[in-house]
DNA sequence: TGCGTGTATACTTATATCAGCATACACACA
DNA sequence: TGTGTGTATGCTGATATAAGTATACACGCA
């Protein structure tokens, strides 16, 4: 890390990390795993999705290393693998936060 | 931020921000830009892309606030905007590292 | 072993994203 | 004002991604 300049292939590896959080319907999902472990019936409640469509997701976060999987019975649930995850997405959110704060004194001091 | 719900809208905004990190070419101008300000030109020559490409990857970065620009004459400086950004592949790096170390000892220890 | 329920995947269509090329635009300077 | 250089943008074809439907697969249980 530090300062050296890092290979296209590692880069490469980066940014299919950021393009699995790059959907909404994933950061549903994270957001609902917050909560703590669910079953992908449970996640399918909480977010509307269809089931499919959450399988893959969840299957993508997989892959990514975001979530966990463990299998119960009949039931497969998924948790968030660790802590980073949601510091990931609230750098973003804070960035947001202060970008939404600025852009609404613009507006309200105009 | 916290734990409290968030509105889809504003996952839909979050994930626009990881999709902009969500290129290898992205990743690679803000790499160059950790060394300082580039204008676009170095930037071409600095990753080996044509300008087209790097013009529109910075002007993507620059909607997301990922980085600032500053004309100069003729020549427009690019700069990361705040080291959030740096925060941000740093973790995503740590995480990958460590995988990939692991997986190595996998491979040597067979 | 057969059935029901939960989960994953194949296939399809619609949409988004990317790179290259050509070209427009912005600026400095003769 | 015209010319050259740096930067941005429109257009195109190729590729990737997403969602829906149907279906396959996994498991528990009668």
């Amino acid at each position: 890390m530090s300062n050296a300049r890092l290979s296209t292939e590692l880069l490469t590896l980066v940014a299919d990390r950021f393009k699995a959080l790059g959907d909404c319907g994933r950061l549903q999902l994270l957001q609902a795993l917050r909560a703590g472990p669910r079953t992908v019936t449970e996640l399918v409640d909480d977010t509307g999705m269809g089931q499919a469509n959450v399988s893959r997701h969840l299957a993508l976060l997989h892959t990514s290393g975001f979530v966990s999987r463990e299998r119960d019975g009949l039931f497969v649930r998924y948790e968030l693998a660790d802590k980073d995850v949601l510091k990931l997405c609230d750098l973003v959110c804070g960035r947001l936060e202060a970008e939404v704060n600025a852009r609404r004194k613009l507006v309200v001091n105009r």
